[in-house]
DNA sequence: GGATATTCGTTGCCTAGGCAACTAAAATTT
DNA sequence: AAATTTTAGTTGCCTAGGCAACGAATATCC
């Protein structure tokens, strides 16, 4: 038996498309200010990555990014039509290719995180420094459950 | 003068892309539980704001949810497609589509609510409740700060 | 060692969302 | 009143993301 909440008073304050409504903004304003570069957020999440993981399989980072190796594919098909990335066949295991940062992306790396720290910036500037604190831990938790949740429903069985 | 952050350990606590993180695994999790029923999260979202504003043309609605008139023209068209939706002519203005809900969709919507309530239970299960509380706020207060952002440079200069 | 499982990456098909360009219609200016 | 501008909705094209199915390659199990 699931508790009824009214939905009149839970609507705007509904903490799930709060998340998804800040979440579309920043996002937003992120590609906005980034589509000079050539570079969307989602990019530059995965070059960012691959900074710390270079010569990382395709499914081992789609397990880092908790997203589908379809999606990582398609990521990694544009980032290297752009010259920003190269996979290379694994010699061990012909199934898997590495995949790399190539040269000229670190300058455009570079500029973008300035430009990110700009816009977070201004998303969170009239939060105090001990809420953002805060923000940041229960957003840390909240992404962990979940993540535990979905692995979970992913390997078994579904709720019951 | 964009002041440099360390990215190794700003990586994982940055806040913008928690909430990217955090908006897409709810976003899954929804999705997923609703997927037997055949509707998704925005598509719900669309139905329950309609609820509350039958009759609604279709540009107010796009302001209303803060998204393109393109987007909410194309969610439109698959709810009507399932017949959960309808547009009629405005009689004052002939450019106009007014927006309805239809008898069938009724009770969807209620199993549809009593599902989203389990899913976001889950995200904030961690959570105590003044917590939650404090999130609530501080996620309002990022919104409409971001939605002003995107009002203004989306009606003027971009950044200076 | 051969049959079966699993894994890796791709492809196809779906929804969602943004931006830009367009048409029709209405509103405003001159 | 005619010309211009603005508005409403659609369409096209793009990225992102999920799920499912698939072939090739590897692992595992008799």
């Amino acid at each position: 038996m699931v508790p009824r909440v009214p939905m009149e008073e839970d609507f705007d304050s509904n903490i799930g498309f709060l998340v998804h409504d800040v979440a579309r903004l920043m996002r937003t304003m992120y590609d906005r200010r980034m589509a000079p570069l050539g570079l969307t957020r989602s990019q530059w999440w995965v070059l960012n990555h691959l900074y710390f993981h270079e010569g990382i399989s395709q499914s081992e980072f789609a397990a880092l990014l908790d997203i589908e190796k379809a999606t990582v594919g398609r990521l990694l098909d544009r980032l290297e039509a752009k010259g920003w990335v190269a996979r290379k066949a694994d010699p061990q295991d012909k199934r898997t290719k590495r995949v790399y940062l190539t040269e000229q992306v670190q300058p455009t790396l570079q500029i973008m995180r300035d430009l990110a720290a700009v816009t977070r910036d201004e998303a969170v500037r009239s939060l105090s420094a001990a809420e953002r604190k805060q923000l940041r831990t229960m957003l840390k938790r909240m992404r962990d459950d979940l993540s535990d949740i979905t692995a979970e429903t992913t390997t078994g069985e579904l709720v019951e």
